[in-house]
DNA sequence: TTGTAAGCGTTATCAT
DNA sequence: ATGATAACGCTTACAA
């Protein structure tokens, strides 16, 4: 059903319908003022030749892509796949495309991939940056791209963040060890340049302050959110004959480093050794039954990012830059009989100096 | 460093470098007739403006955008990300950017996707159709958009493809189970119409008939590559009172689908059931030190199609469609003592009818 | 409601 | 080795 001799273009269209090209622009662009017998025959040429416009005219002239740019640490940790989910399926709706860039947590990678994304005249960026120097993002804030930053706080740039609350999850998954009787608890944090580092550990801190636990520098770690850091460090500690009877790991990949370190040393989890993260594994209850985590609404992370970027984008003169912080979840995971259990509670923001007796504010909603 | 105003085009840096613009654009392209001296001139104008060329401006002229686009059908599978990590390495280093594309196995958003990329314009596409009926690519046949198929074969088209060979693994990891003495084997595959539930199928079925075992067909049940999809097949077979020695997972979502369908039954791996699958897991050997595999190289597999796509871009007349079949490997894991390891066999292609005596050819490397 | 004219920034072609 | 000119396909501004 579709004639092509060489590849319709708007001029071809017109001439079909018997229009000007401008007349066929107004029915692409849905401008109201068309009259409908007008727009049906244009719309027939337009069905009859298989037109599609050409977005590389279309964009030279309007400069805009209907592009943008997702830049991410980790395209292999399911966290930032759902992430990404999010981001694209707000975009597909508002007929935009998106460019999945991969940093890999290397600046280097990110400075090429953001030259690749200013050449490629993207009409926006939602990025997850390396580190929280705003320095790096230098080309998107002197071009002026529309850009959201998600997941980690920049400093020194005042722009749109898309956060989870790393503060207020950490808190509630120390607090839960301590409930459990736990007051060696390790942390094994990511970089010290990025937010969300920082605050697990700000977190950590308070809820230990609160239940009067002095900190023990020697169960303080710092490395990279990966599952080599997250092994290698666990090692460490052990090697240094250091044992607490619990281990907060900053992220999911670092948990799985922490598995494995406790795991080649034969210490059973959470029997010799008690585990919490932040952000799930899929098919978490079944694989890791015992494994008390804060998940971040990542799929919404991404789907909010999206859309105050598009907001953006639409409207002419944008209003000051907004700040996301959205609640994270505590899953509570335990065997009742051969059962097994997921308990979820909401997390809400609570002042850090000295917060209410539970922190665990929403209700209980078991999985299966 | 960088100087704007507005923001720079060819034509400023040309006047900076007291040049015409065409002597830019040849420096940007490489050029080889260009006096070294006028070079270095341009260079610094382009240096000193912080001059981006303008893709839309390019691409309008010059017919090619220097993107391509992955449309992949499972984003959060770590066997897709790794395809899209060798497609993004091969794809950066020669200058393209990649639109990543999730169809989630659906055709609705495949088509979506396809048109995007139409109207988008990219120079190549690499896709893993969701089913193999040629009449949904028609858009990039129709438009002799340059496609390379990925992971799954394609009936009507005669294009460029590249698979794992999905024959040689599932017979291997149907004889491993038979060689421990297993005899009733259930298949949980993917959707009739992919090449690769087909061919594991195939596989299974040689594997048995190999070893004189008669195929069961209440053991051979058919669904989507997806965790859902293998819980809920496995619950029918094993409710039906269907109980088999072990379960081949024709991949590793159908994997963790059969997983949780035995611990809701309290069914121990590999003790009360065994369980083989394809592809594997990221950190498989401390999550399931049971579990044998055949994985295929996801990353060489996105480099072959990227560059097997980069390569017919360059070359004017392309050449007759290449198919490569990428050989895959077998991994056995098992624990000596409390130690984990990781046996594995590179699996070569045999022929079907009657094969030697041993499938398994190449040599040991345990892992740790 | 529709059309005319101009131009977005680059590269192909031809000329020097 | 370099430049002048035109053209890619579309949308904006203005005119009718």
């Amino acid at each position: 059903m579709v004639e092509e001799e060489s590849l319709a273009t708007i001029t071809d269209v017109a001439k079909r319908a018997g229009v000007s090209p401008v007349t066929v622009s107004r029915v692409l662009n849905g401008v109201p003022t068309v009259n409908p017998a007008t727009r049906d025959r244009v719309e027939q040429a337009i069905k009859a030749l298989g037109y599609v416009p050409n977005v590389a005219a279309r964009s030279l002239r309007s400069k805009r892509t209907r592009s943008l740019a997702l830049v991410l640490p980790d395209i292999t940790n399911t966290f930032w796949t759902t992430v990404a989910r999010g981001v694209e399926d707000a975009a597909q709706s508002h007929g935009y495309a998106v460019f999945l860039c991969n940093t890999d947590e290397n600046l280097a990678k990110q400075r090429r991939y953001l030259d690749l994304v200013v050449s490629q005249q993207v009409d926006g960026v939602i990025i997850a940056p390396c580190d929280s120097d705003a320095g790096n993002l230098a080309v998107l804030r002197d071009r002026e791209i529309a850009t959201v930053v998600i997941d980690r706080r920049i400093e020194g740039w005042e722009v749109d963040t898309v956060c989870g609350d790393s503060l207020a999850g950490a808190r509630a998954l120390v607090q839960h060890l301590i409930s459990l009787g736990h007051r060696q608890i390790a942390i094994i944090s990511g970089p010290a340049n990025t937010s969300t580092a920082e605050d697990r550990l700000t977190g950590y801190y308070a809820a230990l302050t609160e239940a009067d636990i002095a900190p023990d520098p020697r169960l303080v770690l710092r490395g990279e959110f990966r599952v080599a850091s997250g092994e290698q460090l666990t090692s460490q500690m052990l090697d240094a004959g250091v044992r607490p009877t619990a281990i907060f790991a900053a992220n999911n990949a670092i948990a799985l480093g922490v598995i494995d370190a406790l795991e080649k040393r034969g210490l059973r989890i959470p029997q010799e050794m008690a585990l919490i993260c932040f952000d799930d594994f899929p098919q978490a209850s079944r694989l890791f039954p015992f494994l008390t985590v804060v998940v971040q609404p990542a799929y919404e992370m991404g789907m909010n990012a999206a859309q105050l970027l598009l907001r953006r984008l639409d409207t002419a003169e944008p209003p000051a830059p907004r700040h996301i912080v959205l609640p994270t979840q505590l899953i509570i995971r335990y065997s009742c009989g051969s059962r097994l259990h997921d308990a979820r509670y909401s997390l809400f923001s609570l002042p850090l100096p000295k917060p209410p007796e539970t922190q665990v504010v929403s209700e209980v909603c078991p999985t299966d």
